[in-house]
DNA sequence: CTAGTTGCAAAGAGTTTGCATGGCG
DNA sequence: CGCCATGCAAACTCTTTGCAACTAG
């Protein structure tokens, strides 16, 4: 979508890079990157790298609008991500668990899961250790 | 939370119930009760509906959060749901692969999964039906 | 040079809140 | 009758848009 590169965009594009697990909302990164990027240019920007896919944009639990880096990414292709609803950190499914599920969906219900929109919340082995302490 | 069971309460109630399926957000439930509950009363019900655990927030795909039902109803409570991206229809998913999905993520992934908070996203079986005719 | 992109500020959309009035129990 | 909930409007927050200035190619 866009035709040029522009220095903002590299800023961030690598912004995000850095970041690749967590989940920011749209202000957080503007605010982060204020003294760099205009609030409308990050904007701009996150709805441009959606369209091409670059960006995800999901829902935290209970509040606004999240996006979190994923293309470019090694392993998030084709991947299901599942969110921790505790440290906010994005976990990328096993294979298996993921085939079994695609599969059992669309043979028993004729669903067919959109993996790149999906995201299972719920709490990750981490943080689970940290309560049984 | 709420003290008194208020004629608006009552309406917002009944009005959910008869959209079970759907998934509407807290604008177009308001508009579509506008001449029997302010918008304000809406929000501060949906709200109060949701910490009780009557309702689900949740988002769709690219946009706003949406409310629907939830508690209450039969089926609803300890499974988890899917969504149709196209429709909007709301699904529950059978047991067998829900259960599969569980141990699966908690065993390999040490991933405890939030059945109600997490809904999985694609297109339904009466949807794929279309495209292919 | 020329069109796409930025920055700013103003406009929108959705949601929350303060306060007086009204209604449930 | 007392307290909670409602309604309205104003306040907020997040996001989008118009337009002139800037800049990548």
């Amino acid at each position: 979508m866009p035709k040029y590169i522009t220095k903002q965009r590299k800023i961030l594009t690598e912004y995000l890079s850095e970041h690749p697990d967590e989940s920011l909302s749209a202000n957080q990164i503007a605010e982060a990157l204020e003294s760099k990027i205009s609030k409308s240019a990050v904007y701009r920007n996150l709805a441009d790298m959606e369209a091409e896919g670059k960006v995800r944009k999901t829902a935290q639990g209970s509040g606004r609008e999240v996006y979190y880096q994923y293309t470019d990414n090694e392993h998030c292709r084709g991947h299901l991500h599942m969110s921790c609803k505790k440290c906010g950190k994005t976990y990328h499914m096993e294979d298996s668990i993921a085939e079994l599920l695609v599969e059992g969906l669309s043979e028993k219900e004729n669903f067919s899961i959109d993996k790149s929109e999906t995201v299972l919340y719920g709490i990750c082995g981490e943080c689970n250790k940290e309560v049984e302490e």
